[in-house]
DNA sequence: GTTACACCTTTACGTAACGTCAATGTCAAC
DNA sequence: GTTGACATTGACGTTACGTAAAGGTGTAAC
């Protein structure tokens, strides 16, 4: 497929105006110019805009973004990768911002006390931003194990493969969650596969396993603010979803 | 509490140079000069700063912030509410854009193909910044009410009284640990004040109590980052010591 | 008592990543 | 053959600060 700069910059979401501009700083040169002197891009040239636009979304300054995609040594697959964490720090930020801002709302009507130090989490991306800014390959690889083992603080004390194993129920389980609810049924067999992988994920942060503890936790998701707000993302409902599967599966439902 | 320019500057996370500028161009005047001619900023500074960054995070030009902030119709619940409705739009939209990078992970590894046009999907919040710029107040007033709504959802099932003692406690325990923190005794008299007020409020929430499931709950604080999140947002450990006196408190400590 | 140092001030030029004309050429359609 | 939506290259404007430069302030230490 072939794109003048008006047909890519619709699919991309971006001006003309920036193509051209890319092309100017020799960040992203169309594959040819036709006899009229067009712009024409082809496959390489899209998949390329899509790097750059991962690395602009995380702040990083096209300078530098042109320094690491012309690299030779630039790998694209482990770069979606470092997308990827970068994307998922992002989104921790998000949520510490949305919770903030949820705590500004209740303080406002009275019912909580913030210090001025609250008013201000989520905000400062700033520090993540201004590292990127440094993503030298070197300093990416310096800074990609920290992250990591910053991430992996908690696990002191836990095996990698038990750490990534309940990463990977989280996600099973917040997906599990999602195609459940569309079922709208707790008890049937969605729902019961969502509350088995959440006893797997209790299991192994606990150490041990107990039917009444778990139910505890699950009356938690509807009761305790921090969790329903989280659960609800998508879909209102879903915490609630989530305690019946989990009381049915314990047989704690009354 | 008052602030110079870089005290304020650090608890917000930008820079003196911004908060010069913010004055200068009039969205953010300092509430005093001192007689050496130093900017002193007080409460009500620190809460429109907050504002301020709210827009900003959401791409608010400054200018567009500034007619906002100082129009006589302006109401701060308001504004934090439709702040709420736009970044879980923008929570979304990230979520798009990690699924986007998810998949062309697997595209490079040859797992699945992807369109051109799926290639960039999750970049366009552009959109949704232009409708920004729009904010006018009628649309603010459309959805302010669904929010409100959405988070007395459930609290149904409860006595006023009773959803107003869980709140009261919640703020209490907050306040409880952070002084009980400075002990860095989790077995003392104020780590068992906490614990005890933590009692209360699971039994609340749940209408019963049980030592296991409290503990259970309490080593969840620890291993569930969206707890560990909220409680050590102040102070790194806060959620651990709280799970320490939970512990000791429940007789479950080993 | 002055020296050090970390604050603060204003003034002013620099910059990144485009937006926004202006002047002009191209192409398909009616 | 003219209309209208495309494309081109300048070139200047804009936003939200960064970054000195040149100097006053406050406290602590020698």
């Amino acid at each position: 497929m072939e794109y003048t700069v008006q047909k890519l910059g619709k699919l991309a979401g971006i001006s003309t105006r920036t193509l051209r501009y890319y092309d100017e700083i020799g960040i992203l040169k169309p594959a040819r110019i036709n006899s009229s002197g067009y712009r024409i891009y082809g496959q390489k040239e899209v998949d390329r805009l899509q790097q750059i636009l991962f690395y602009r979304e995380l702040g990083v300054s096209l300078k530098n973004i042109k320094d690491i995609i012309l690299s030779p040594s630039f790998d694209r697959v482990e770069a979606l990768k470092q997308h990827h964490i970068r994307l998922l720090e992002k989104k921790k930020q998000l949520e510490t911002l949305i919770i903030n801002v949820e705590k500004s709302i209740a303080m406002s009507e009275g019912r909580v006390k913030m210090s001025d130090q609250e008013k201000f989490e989520g905000f400062k991306q700033k520090l993540i931003d201004e590292n990127e800014e440094k993503y030298g390959k070197e300093v990416r690889e310096k800074y990609g194990d920290e992250v990591v083992d910053k991430s992996n603080a908690h696990l002191k004390n836990m095996s990698k493969e038990d750490y990534e194993r309940i990463q990977t129920l989280s996600v099973q389980i917040d997906e599990a969650l999602t195609e459940a609810f569309k079922t709208g049924d707790p008890a049937g067999s969605m729902g019961q596969k969502v509350a088995e992988l959440h006893k797997q994920w209790i299991s192994l942060c606990w150490g041990h396993y107990n039917k009444e503890a778990h139910a505890g936790v699950a009356q938690m998701y509807v009761d305790d603010e921090r969790f329903t707000l989280y659960y609800d993302k998508e879909q209102p409902g879903r915490a609630e979803f989530l305690r019946d599967a989990i009381l049915i599966y314990t047989g704690m439902s009354k």
